[in-house]
DNA sequence: ACATCAATTGCGAACGGTTTGCAATTAGAT
DNA sequence: ATCTAATTGCAAACCGTTCGCAATTGATGT
């Protein structure tokens, strides 16, 4: 009594690394992921579910997929996650070999976002952890302005 | 039909600022602005509505006060939000002119918060704004692991 | 190709934090 | 003490996110 909404994509991303990766934990290769994974390689800025989800083709497959889909794609590693300080999760395709730290500096107006390139925090976190016992510490360091055509 | 839920404090916090601060907008010094005030001062660690309320003298207050108060205290620069990446608001006191720019160490596992004292990011950020053309720049720096008690 | 089975999806309901509308209440000015 | 606008309590609405479950589908072995 259910109708499949996703065709299978024509286009070729990044499926075979997917497909590698989901092997590995016995995991499948859906129309949904790989429709959510193309979406998110297409936009260059961090999209909430809600985003992605309208961006998909056809219109939809349902939210709570796109919701469960990008959980898994953040947990292989190919996405990850961004908190900009209103309350909503925001997902980025993280390209192959690339660095996954990255920073940004996000328009309060627009919410336009711009990437930054060199992290500098680095030095600081070994200094935090020398001092505080911690352990596996990580940072997250956003930066928030009003970009020019909002001014 | 209601009950007036909170009693006068007789501990005078930082009320001549706040009672200063808030007529200054016509607005009015109730009492429960009064004592989610003085519960921030007291905690030196930021405090998600719901542990402002539980610590409430008397055992409460509405919950919606306790958010509408903290909101108005954001407002009037008494108080700062920070979001720590779990979709929780969290609220902390700013001291009189104490600097409100802090950041912190979040236990992963118990959520314990550590306060950082110094920032270095300044200089990055001035780097930001001389590349971006954004304008009223800030930013947001959290750091994240596993503290000494959890590991 | 086809059967088989675990993984996945759709759907709706549940959930937790936050906001809101409204009548009752209260702080502060007169 | 009176009066009025601001505030509160309460319950319902909201919104992003998660969950349970039956129906469906991808991968594996034949």
């Amino acid at each position: 009594m259910k109708v499949g909404l996703l065709q299978p994509s024509v286009i070729k991303t990044d499926c075979s690394s997917l497909h590698i990766r989901l092997r590995r934990e016995s995991k499948k290769l859906t129309g949904a992921r790989r429709e959510v994974l193309r979406v998110l390689e297409k936009e260059s800025r961090p999209l909430t579910n809600k985003e992605i989800f309208q961006l998909l083709p056809k219109g939809r497959c349902d939210l709570a997929t796109v919701y469960r889909s990008v959980q898994l794609l953040e947990d292989l590693g190919m996405v990850k996650k961004f908190h900009m300080g209103d309350g909503v999760a925001r997902y980025a395709f993280i390209s192959e070999g690339c660095d996954a730290h990255r920073h940004h500096l996000v328009c309060t107006s627009c919410r336009a976002i711009v990437e930054i390139g060199e992290c500098i925090v680095r030095e600081l976190e070994e200094r935090v952890v020398a001092r505080s016992n911690f352990k596996a510490v990580t940072h997250r360091l956003e930066f928030f302005g009003v970009c020019p055509a909002c001014q």
